[in-house]
DNA sequence: CAGTGGTCTAGACCACGCC
DNA sequence: GCGTGGTCTAGACCACTGG
């Protein structure tokens, strides 16, 4: 690893370096959900680095959930699991405090060239297509949210001919593409439902819904997915924590 | 410090309890915002640790919003300025990208009984009366937000003889209480407009809006305020990340 | 018991801000 | 040039896990 003068702008301090190559194994699969990487130490002496750096290196990525340390026991590259995507990346709430994983169930998929919106938030090309999956989530046995996945048909157009979309798609995402999904950005709005809504949701058409239009993005920072939610928020709420 | 062997269950490491400790100086005023502290050296003779603990210390209090270092020039209790609070605690964005802080027209203050809602997530006594401020909040020129502000009547009494309210509180209680805000919680939902609410945003009423029940908390983890507001989001969103 | 990550220390050198 | 925080190293010991 080289520690040599750079200029000024290029620099980078050393454990940044090692952080970056060591996510570069997890982009290239050379890591894989759920193994064990080797020990600080062995990653100390294959980098050529001192094991305090390696350490920092490790931490980093552990605060940015992609790795599990466990004392005694060594460290692992994070799974895309139902747990921790529950606590990660859905932040719906019932106002009692249950939290728990919504069912879904499959309204329809199509291939349909991107709209203006898919396009910008997809960072796509003029003439890209998309797949489009829509689905209702029930939680607590009622169903809340109306979902709408619109995927970048060149990266996944395996989607048309798969028999059944799962529930938890992030993990499909990653055992069938080897995709992980690092950060999601989201824009949450007040909207009237529409008729369709309505029929869905079981509300009056007009009712306030809680839209959530989230991008995901992959380890290299790339847009992957973009899903537009509305919710019914009579009994449930969206969590943030402000820090 | 201590660094004696205790029992598992009490087991603290030494850098928390550093940590602690220093933020009992924030706590009880010894430091005040904007100060500058001691460098890592001074404190690392004072408490009688190395640097490095020192330093593992101060960084958890900067990772926390609690203090700001500046290589070169030292390390700086945070203060409740106003474009840090923009960024830390307001989390509404102009769908265009732009982001800046509203200006507010206090509409009524008054001091009642403290409603359910505010005694459960004020954690307040049953007989115990809350300070409400109502004000509507502008963005962009335009009212977008009307809010309700709760305060627990014992800790913030002197509001009643306030001659003027001003727009940013959080500074407010900083200065005139020497009460920091550490941590927020928000829960968000979708309702529909009231005609009051419809009066004050120039919208319909039943028109669909947004809801942030925000509860702030200080740095001991009591809740200090609670405050509702009520947004229109045809040209705003919500910004949240998740990582 | 051996091996892992977690904490703590001590000292060196680097980048930055200010005089 | 000096003092600050930022990085890097090396080594010691602690706490936890599993055989």
């Amino acid at each position: 690893m080289s520690q040599a003068a750079e200029p000024a702008f290029a620099y980078r301090p050393l454990y940044v370096q090692v952080k970056d190559s060591l996510v570069r194994r997890l982009i290239d699969g050379a890591w894989l959900p759920g193994q064990l990487i080797p020990s600080e130490m062995e990653l100390a002496r294959e980098i050529g680095v001192s094991q305090g750096t390696i350490r920092k290196a490790l931490d980093a990525m552990t605060a940015e959930n992609l790795l599990v340390r466990r004392q005694g026991r060594g460290t692992y590259v994070a799974e895309p699991e139902e747990s921790r995507i529950l606590f990660q990346f859905f932040r719906l709430v019932g106002d009692d405090g249950q939290h728990s994983f919504p069912t879904s169930r499959i309204l329809a998929r199509s291939t349909v060239p991107a709209s203006a919106v898919e396009r910008e938030r997809l960072q796509l090309a003029p003439a890209s297509r998309v797949v489009r999956i829509e689905r209702v989530r029930n939680l607590g046995g009622r169903p809340l949210i109306v979902e709408t996945i619109s995927l970048p048909h060149e990266r996944f157009s395996a989607l048309e001919a798969m028999a059944e979309i799962p529930n938890n798609v992030y993990r499909l995402y990653s055992q069938n593409w080897g995709v992980t999904i690092g950060r999601a950005v989201e824009r949450l709005k007040a909207i009237a439902a529409t008729s369709a809504d309505a029929a869905e949701l079981g509300c009056m058409a007009g009712a306030p819904l809680l839209e959530i239009g989230r991008v995901a993005y992959d380890l290299e920072g790339s847009p992957v997915e973009l899903r537009v939610s509305r919710c019914l928020t009579d009994r449930i709420h969206y969590a943030s924590e402000l820090r």
